[in-house]
RNA sequence: GUGGUUGUAGUUCAGUUGGUUAGAACGCCUGAUUGUGGUUCAGGAGGUCGCCGGUUCGAGUCCGGUCUUCCACCCCA
C-alpha cells in the first residue's frame, strides 16, 4: 500500500504539473455505454451485473436458445472496462458545464472478465490523462513529455515511447486494398514483437492479402533507421492515399516539436476507437507487454450524441509499473511510515497523562501512537518493536511524580528520564 | 472461451504402493524477567486435509463433480 501510494502520488503530482485535474466517474455503467467500444473480444471481457429483482422477467422461451439474447435481458449494467469510454460519456452528458478544450486525469479501477495471470488482473487501476475538444498536435507533444517525466522520476530508463498513426495504417490498407479488414490488420501487426514476422504473415494470408502486398507490408514493418528515414519511405508508399498523407503530416508536425519518441510503423493497438496518433510505452528487452498505451480518438463522444469532438490521451498501467519497480528495486527505501514514538503506560490511571503528552507532541508534528490497551509493559514494547517505532515513552508512578518521563531508544536499548521539552527535541526528526 | 496446474496449522510447505494419534519451519501464546522489547532457553495452543459425492474393512492419498490458485493461449494495462 505504501509503495502503491508512492507510485500514485508521484504520478498525480506530475499530472498536475502538466495542468491536469482529477475527476471520477462511477464504476457501473449501462451496458449500451460499454458495448461495441472495445471490439468483439473486448465485449466478451466486460463484467456484467445481473439485474436486481426478478431478472427472469421478460425472457421468452425463444430467448433460451441464444445466450446473447438472455444476456441482454438479464443484465443491463456492467463494470467499466476502461476509463476512456466512461469519460467520453461524461463529457457528452456534461457538455453544458465543460469548457473545451478540457483536460483531466482519472485514477480508478477497471475490470476485465479475463483469466488472471502474471501482470494481468481481473481488477486493476488505470491512470488516464486525456485532452478532449482539441485537435492540436501540441497535446500529443505534451503527453510524450509527461510520459517521459513519469518514467524519469521512477528511474525506469529503458522505457521507449513508440508512436504511430492509425491514418498511416489506414493509408496502407487503402493502398493494398483491404480496408474492410482494417481492424484485423491492426490486431495482427500489433503482435509482431510477440510472435514474429512469419506467424504474422500466416495471419495475413488468412485475411486474404496477396503475396505481393505481404512482401511490401513486410518491408514497411521491418523499416530500420531514424524517424525521418522511416517517414521518407512511408511517404512514397502512401502518395496516392489521402488519409495516409494526413497521418504523415501529423507525424511530421510532431517530429518538429519533439524527438523523444520512436516512430514505429508496426505499432497498431487493439482497441478499435483510436483514429489517429497512437502511443505505447514498452521496455527495451522485456516481454511484459506495454506499460502505457493510448492515442487519439475522433469519434468517441459522437456515439453519445456529441459530434466533432476529438480527444487524445494515454493510460498508465500501474500494476505493471509496480512489478517492474519491485523487480528492479526502484522504490525509495525511506517509504516506511512508522510512527516516531509510542506512549506506553503502566496503569489505567496514567491514560489521561499519556493522551495529554501525545497531543503536546503531535502539536510539534511528531507522529505519536498511544498504546490502546492496558497490557504488560512487555507487550507494549513488543508492539513498538514489531511496528518499527524507534522511541517509547514509558509512564509510570515515578514518572508522574518527577515529571521526568522515561524515553527508551528501541535501537540501542538505552533509556533516560527526560522532561517533555527534552523528549520533543530528542524525538523530532 | 481453450489447454494445463494448485488446494493440508496463521504463513510457507512435507506427507511413502491407500493402513494406528496428519508433521516441519516460521509465526502465535505462556513462563524464565510482577517496570523492559529485539537475542536465548523451557513449555503450550492451533487442522472439517477446499467443498460435495463415490470406491474400500479403511481415503490427506484412488475416482467423479464443483469451487479456488497459478500458468500458457486468445486478447489486453
Amino acid at each position: 500500500m505504501l509503495k502503491r501510494d508512492y507510485l500514485l502520488n508521484t504520478i498525480k503530482n506530475i499530472f498536475s504539473l502538466y495542468g491536469f485535474n482529477a475527476i471520477e466517474t462511477p464504476s457501473i455503467e449501462n451496458m449500451e455505454v460499454l458495448n461495441g467500444k472495445y471490439g468483439d473480444e473486448g465485449d466478451k471481457l466486460i463484467f456484467r451485473i445481473l439485474n436486481s429483482g426478478n431478472f427472469t422477467e421478460g425472457i421468452e422461451k425463444t430467448d433460451i436458445k441464444t445466450i446473447s439474447n438472455i444476456r441482454t435481458k438479464i443484465s443491463k449494467k456492467g463494470l467499466r472496462y476502461d476509463l476512456t469510454v466512461p469519460f467520453a460519456r461524461f463529457v457528452s452528458m456534461n457538455r453544458d458545464k465543460i469548457t473545451l478544450p478540457f483536460k483531466r486525469y482519472q485514477i480508478q479501477k477497471v475490470w476485465r472478465a479475463d483469466r488472471p495471470q502474471r501482470g494481468r488482473y481481473r481488477e486493476f487501476y488505470q491512470c488516464d490523462v486525456d485532452y478532449i475538444g482539441t485537435k492540436s498536435i501540441i497535446c500529443e507533444n505534451e503527453i510524450i513529455n509527461l510520459v517521459f517525466s513519469v518514467f524519469n522520476k521512477f528511474q525506469i530508463e529503458d522505457s521507449i515511447i513508440k508512436v504511430n498513426n492509425r491514418k498511416i495504417l489506414a493509408g496502407i490498407s487503402e493502398v493494398f486494398n483491404f480496408q474492410n479488414k482494417f481492424d484485423e490488420f491492426c490486431i495482427i501487426i500489433d503482435k509482431i514483437d510477440k510472435i514474429g514476422l512469419e506467424k504474422i504473415n500466416q495471419e495475413f494470408v488468412k485475411i486474404n492479402l496477396s503475396k505481393d502486398s505481404i512482401n511490401q507490408i513486410n518491408k514497411i514493418l521491418l523499416l530500420k533507421g531514424s524517424n525521418q528515414e522511416k517517414l521518407d519511405y512511408i511517404k512514397k508508399v502512401l502518395v496516392k492515399s489521402k488519409i495516409g498523407k494526413e497521418g504523415i503530416l501529423e507525424i511530421e508536425k510532431l517530429m518538429k516539436l519533439t524527438s523523444k519518441f520512436e516512430f514505429d510503423l508496426s505499432l497498431a493497438r487493439g482497441l478499435s476507437y483510436y483514429t489517429s496518433s497512437i502511443f505505447e510505452v514498452v521496455l527495451k528487452d522485456k516481454n511484459l507487454g506495454s506499460i502505457c498505451g493510448g492515442g487519439r480518438y475522433d469519434d468517441l463522444t459522437e456515439i453519445f450524441g456529441y459530434k466533432n469532438i476529438s480527444g487524445v490521451g494515454i493510460s498508465f498501467g500501474i500494476e505493471r509499473i509496480y512489478e517492474i519497480m519491485e523487480e528492479r528495486n526502484l522504490f525509495p527505501n525511506n517509504l516506511d511510515q512508522s510512527n516516531d514514538v509510542l506512549i506506553s503506560y503502566l496503569s489505567e490511571n496514567y491514560i489521561g497523562k499519556s493522551l495529554e503528552i501525545a497531543n503536546t507532541l503531535r502539536e510539534k508534528n511528531i507522529k505519536v501512537d498511544v498504546y490502546s490497551e492496558n497490557n504488560k509493559l512487555k507487550k507494549q514494547l513488543q508492539y513498538a518493536n514489531k511496528n518499527n517505532i524507534p522511541f517509547v515513552i514509558i509512564i509510570g508512578e515515578e514518572e508522574i511524580k518527577s515529571k521526568l518521563y522515561t524515553l527508551k531508544n528501541m535501537k540501542d536499548g538505552t533509556q533516560k528520564n527526560l522532561s517533555i521539552d527534552e523528549i520533543i527535541s530528542k524525538v523530532s526528526r
